[in-house]
RNA sequence: GCCCCUAUAGUUUAAUGGAUAGAAUGUCAGGCUUCGAACCUGAAGAUGGGAGUUCGAUUCUCUCUGGGGGCACCA
């Protein structure tokens, strides 16, 4: 809610007598009142029950501008506030600020490096790093505006064991096919492919690991066609992260880590920390935090993710003065990310590290999974919800020329899909349906792309009248309401950033948008009863539109004039 | 086998221990000579089972059942 309402009516209650922290929260339903002071902690303090607590606050309580009438129910002291009052300073509020509405200073002179999606060379970009993506450009730019320095980073994975099947792969069952355009697409069929002939046949397993050796050791049979492969794999990446809007300050590649993590694993062994283990491998023993056995070196040699892992963490940091490290990866990560996270610990590392961790994408079908063939990769997910879209587009603009249409459809097919990717709460699992993905309609970025074209367009009708705008013309409950939405976006933002979770502002917006169309509905702008009116309530749609717009802004979502 | 996460309308989901569990979709019934119907209004529809803590439990504890993930050479 936006600060100054809160801190008047925190003013009114202190001057009742409660002290102490206050809590407002919202009646179920807007006839019992606007804001509640539930009396359940206070009546503890004054040793009576909560219903006499509420009705002493009452009976002590003096209203004042903002607030029009008081009212106890049971145990809950509700607020009701004027509609003119809380109508003019939320909406001057917002106008105001404009794009700055609803942000803090809260990370002022902080630091912080955001790692995403950090996906793997010679693999498919699927709907997964989509949804890894979507949270942590999101992320960046609630640590942005609100303040922070931020250093959005990408570490790929471009010497691991993948590499190896994939090239494997390729001389065992595609040595002399035609290279297709799409390489990168290729290649992960190709991993893909690999994979499930390794599992059914485990005798390949030495032909694979002689692969890793000659990568790792940087051997002229294999060098050239791992670097060929790598860029077509980089390549492509890049071209998905620039629609996508990611800018990463710095990338870090695993083969330029490995032999420092290598370094690393000796010291932990030096300093007696790690130990050799079963069949020769190096191993840390972390039981004792009741995080099992730690792999930190194979027992032929080679290294494992988190030998390099351990090399990244220190170098992330060497270029930047960041406060803290965050990297956005898989819940089946969890467990691994405690254990390099108290590996890192043991070896001395101090930063302060997080891991955000978002659910998997199940299909309809099934469980994702990039070893098997059920993957809804990123680009094919993309040419459809846009086909869909264009469809859609020419029936509705028949007159617009291809230029416009395609140039509209790349901001909504976008929406579209980073909308559905926030939707949810980062740490569920979601089950993921293209026909819903697809449909637009209901909770869907384009839900609330339509209703900023419908102010848009009302705005661009509008003629200049000579009116004097008077907030106290919004006396409707629709106006109100939306109002009342206008205000709760500073505490949205607050709590998404709390929680490192933008699926709250991805419904607040949805929200907010609902709460425009049933004014809309309701109530016309144009034609209302008096110029001033009229004046009034596109004061209110252009509010109405700046958090809109302010709150895609955050989930990096474009909008668009008209649609 | 051990560890972690999870269970809410037909489906996808929301709810710092607090008021009548909120949406979307689907179904049914309505609304465009009215600022853009990719919209709006209305109806029916949910907390897996059992115990416990509490004035009060979707939320905390235990247990059972179901689902997902992880657990030494994958990432």
């Amino acid at each position: 809610m936006n600060s100054e309402i809160k801190q008047q009516i925190y003013n009114l209650l202190n001057k009742a007598g409660v002290s102490g922290e206050i809590e407002l929260t919202t009646p179920p339903n807007p006839e019992m009142g606007d804001f509640a002071f539930a009396c359940f902690n206070v009546a503890k303090e004054w040793k009576m029950s909560p219903v006499e607590a509420a009705k002493t606050i009452e009976s002590k309580i003096k209203k004042s501008n903002l607030v029009d009438k008081v009212q106890v129910m049971g145990p809950y002291v509700n607020f009701y506030l004027n509609p003119g009052q809380v109508a003019e300073l939320v909406i001057k509020d917002v106008l105001k600020k404009g794009k700055k509405y609803g942000i803090n200073n809260s990370g002022k002179g902080k630091k912080v490096l955001i790692e995403y999606p950090s996906n793997n060379t010679h693999k498919e970009f699927h709907i997964g790093h989509l949804r890894n993506v979507c949270i942590g450009n999101s992320l960046v730019q609630l640590y942005e505006q609100n303040g922070y320095k931020v250093y959005p980073v990408n570490y790929l994975n471009d010497f691991g064991n993948h590499v190896a099947k994939c090239l494997w792969g390729l001389q065992k069952f595609h040595k002399d096919e035609k290279v297709p355009e799409n390489k990168q697409k290729w290649l992960g069929e190709i991993y893909a492919e690999a994979s499930q002939k390794l599992k059914d046949n485990p005798d390949f397993a030495p032909e694979v690991a002689e692969i890793q050796k000659q990568i790792e050791g940087q051997d002229s049979k294999i060098w050239k066609l791992f670097m060929q492969t790598r860029e077509w794999s980089i390549d492509k990446f890049e071209e998905i992260f620039k629609q996508l809007g990611v800018k990463h300050v710095a990338v870090f590649y695993e083969k330029d880590l490995k032999d420092k993590g290598q370094g690393y694993v000796d010291d932990l062994l030096q300093k007696g920390i790690a130990k050799v283990g079963e069949g020769g491998a190096i191993i840390l023993d972390l039981s004792e935090y009741k995080l099992d056995i730690a792999l930190l070196r194979k027992s032929n040699g080679t290294g494992l993710y988190m030998t390099s892992d351990l090399a990244l963490a220190v170098e992330k940091f060497k270029g930047c003065y960041a406060d803290e490290s965050i990297i956005i990866t898989g819940t089946e990560q969890n467990f691994y990310f405690k254990q390099l996270y108290k590996t890192l610990e043991l070896m001395g590392f101090d930063k302060k590290l997080t891991h955000i961790s978002y659910g998997l994408i199940n299909l309809k079908e099934g469980k994702m999974s990039s070893r098997l063939g059920n993957v809804i990769l990123y680009e094919d997910l993309y040419a459809e919800v846009y086909e869909k879209l264009k469809e859609e587009s020419v029936q509705r603009h028949p007159e617009w020329s291809e230029k416009k249409i395609k140039s509209n459809i790349d901001v909504l097919a976008m929406a579209a899909l980073k909308f559905d990717m926030q939707k949810h709460e980062a740490a569920k699992n979601i089950i993921f349906d293209i026909k819903e993905a697809t449909s637009f309609e209901g909770f869907s970025g384009l839900y609330v792309l339509y209703a900023i074209a419908r102010i848009n367009s009302v705005l661009n009708q509008a003629k200049k009248l000579k009116a004097k705008v008077d907030y106290n013309l919004l006396n409707k409950p629709e106006e109100k309401q939306l109002v009342l939405f206008l205000a709760k976006y500073e505490e949205v933002v607050r709590t998404a950033l709390l929680n490192y979770n933008p699926s709250e502002i991805t419904r607040y917006s949805f929200d907010l948008a609902q709460a425009f169309n049933d004014f809309y509905n309701k109530h016309s702008i144009l034609k209302a009863e008096t110029a001033d009116l009229v004046a009034t309530r596109l004061q209110l749609a252009s509010a109405a539109k700046n958090v809109l717009e302010n709150s895609l802004g955050l989930l990096t979502i474009g909008t668009v004039e008209e649609m």
